[in-house]
DNA sequence: GCCGTTTTCGGCCCGACTGTTTTCAGTCG
């Protein structure tokens, strides 16, 4: 069973103590638990099957023995009683929009509504206004939540980062620009680096604030927008995004922008344990409680020392540990984009890239890196991008005879990006392979396999002694196509066992080792590599991603191999 | 149901918005 599946147990479980009525942070406690066993990196049946699954954060002695309820029989007992009491598609109508738990549980009294056929025909025939406390605008939300639970564009509404985050600095460009801004910043899951973004969060501050929203909504990137006023105003761009552009006095820009880049866990925590010093926080500033005086930062670095925590950088906001680790001088020194001395994985026009040799070596050598690898497809790629074992052999002799007439500050390696076949092997020769400066092995077929065959096919190549990196261990990508199964802890072992390293794969749609994993491989010894997979010299630019990544992962510069000196880095290469 | 620089019991973020109400409950982020 997977996680994602436990964890959808676990939510309805919670959904239906809040139908029952359950005291709610009774019902909490399994939304908190779900997303945490969704987040973890490990898998939780392992985890519970070898009695640790208390190690989740937010799981219990109680919720344990739910989990091993259902990897045993399927339920979970207590769901299986409360779906007698009531119908188990009631959990699909508090999934409507505007209709929480009390709303469902009271529909389901006194309108005998069990589903969402039910809740549409409830609504159409004006008999929810019957109930004390809704009216006909409550028929009319619910029948607009209904039309956007059905809106497949609407079903995830995420988008990844690298399509929200140029539009969010374009925007932020935009109300610099005018003459009545002050300061301008992007805040929410873009200014944390997050996967994906749900909307885009702006902060501002004015000297005459409805100048600037009316300004802002102007913009060629916005679509339609609501009234712009003097705390801002909401929008949407073209391609669907919402943005929320908030102005507030200088004063309170620092909570505003805090409060605003969230996460909404990191906020919690920060709070509750706010709560505890007599102090509480909220986007307008920290009052302490007992005299009721209320301080305003300018800037956030001062809501952090004030609480007295270390300031913790967005990436690091997610409420996994790092308020802790602020409190006790513990946080770590994070990797930089500064810090990047190459890239570990291209691709040419030799396999499926878009520049040539000479093209993304130049565009390498201006980033300033001391080193780039050049790693096109193997011999069974297939699609035509195929590169042969003599053409490969070709291919070594152009980037010696490259390196020849080069000023000797960069060194352009030849390497391959070679398919791991089903049974772990590669599909070069050896003494080709040999004679390659870097090797990244990766996945490229057969995703469908079980667990238990991907890790021995991935471990077989992480155990062969020419192999220097795996690339995207994982084949997901975001959004589109879920992770395959693989034992992250066993490859993580093997990977620091053999000093093979792994790779964060930059590209935004991979981003694979995800920050979890990454955190868990570097946390078991692995060494990594942040590349980019760049298939044109534009997207060499995805080192940012594979950068923030890492950082998500509490690595810092020297548990990444590519921030050393090329010789440096051969120390801590297998072969 | 979880959890501990205040706690093994008694807490559990905070405010905006909405729609329905004459003061607030429910929902959301």
């Amino acid at each position: 069973m997977t996680n994602a599946e436990i964890a959808a147990a676990l939510d309805e479980l919670g959904v239906l103590y809040q139908l029952d009525g359950a005291v709610k942070y009774r019902a909490l406690a399994y939304g908190t638990a779900a997303k945490a066993i969704r987040e973890s990196p490990v898998s939780v049946a392992d985890l519970a099957a070898a009695g640790r699954a208390t190690e989740v954060p937010g799981v219990g002695k109680t919720l344990a023995e739910k989990i091993d309820a259902l990897l045993e029989t399927g339920e979970i007992p207590a769901a299986v009683k409360l779906k007698a009491k009531f119908p188990p598609t009631l959990v699909e109508v508090t999934r409507v929009p505007g209709v929480g738990p009390k709303t469902a549980r009271r529909l389901f009294d006194e309108l005998g509504v069990t589903n969402l056929e039910d809740l549409k025909a409830a609504a159409e025939g004006k008999r929810i206004r019957a109930l004390k406390g809704l009216g006909p605008k409550a028929e009319e939300n619910v029948l607009a939540g209904l039309e956007r639970l059905g809106d497949p564009s609407e079903s995830s509404g995420r988008v990844l980062l690298s399509m929200a985050r140029p539009i969010a600095e374009e925007l932020a460009r935009t109300l610099r620009e005018h003459p009545a801004a002050d300061r301008v910043e992007v805040a929410g899951s873009v200014r944390r680096w997050a996967e994906t973004c749900k909307d885009i969060d702006l902060i501002a501050t004015a000297e005459e604030p409805t100048a600037l929203a009316e300004h802002f909504v102007a913009s060629p990137l916005i679509a339609a927008a609501g009234t712009p006023g003097p705390n801002g105003v909401r929008a949407q761009t073209h391609n669907g995004i919402s943005v929320d552009l908030r102005i507030v006095a200088p004063d309170a820009f620092g909570n505003l922008l805090q409060h605003f880049t969230g996460s909404q866990a990191h906020n919690v925590q920060l709070r509750e344990q706010a709560v505890g010093r007599g102090l509480s926080v909220s986007e307008h500033g920290i009052t302490e409680v007992e005299s009721g005086e209320v301080e305003r930062c300018a800037d956030e670095a001062a809501v952090y020392e004030r609480l007295g925590y270390a300031y913790i950088v967005p990436e690091l906001r997610e409420g996994r540990g790092e308020l802790k680790a602020a409190r006790e001088e513990g946080l770590p020194k994070l990797v930089a984009l500064e810090d990047i001395r190459g890239d570990l994985h291209s691709h040419t026009t030799l396999s499926d890239g878009r520049n040539t040799l000479e093209e993304m070596a130049a565009a390498g050598h201006d980033r300033g890196y001391a080193y780039m690898a050049i790693t096109d497809h193997s011999a069974s790629h297939g699609f035509g991008d195929h590169v042969t074992t003599e053409r490969l052999w070709e291919r070594i002799a152009e980037v010696e005879a490259w390196n020849e007439g080069s000023d000797g500050d960069f060194r352009l390696l030849a390497g391959s990006e070679i398919n791991i076949g089903l049974d772990g092997a590669l599909d070069y020769p050896d003494e080709a392979v040999e004679a390659l400066n870097w090797v990244v092995a990766s996945v490229h077929t057969s995703f469908a396999i079980s667990e238990k065959e991907m890790t021995a096919r991935v471990l077989a190549a992480i155990e062969n002694p020419l192999v220097d990196c795996i690339g995207h261990l994982t084949g997901r990508l975001i959004g589109r196509r879920e992770p395959y199964g693989i034992d992250i802890e066993a490859v993580a072992e093997a990977a620091a066992r053999t000093g093979t390293m792994l790779e964060i794969n930059g590209n935004p749609n991979r981003r694979d080792l995800s920050e979890h994993h990454a955190r868990l491989a570097a946390q078991a010894g692995a060494t990594i590599v942040l590349n980019t997979d760049a298939h044109g010299v534009d997207t060499l630019n995805n080192m940012a991603y594979a950068v923030a990544t890492a950082r998500r992962a509490w690595l810092s510069a020297d548990q990444v191999a590519n921030t050393k000196s090329w010789q440096d880095f051969g120390k801590l290469r297998k072969r």
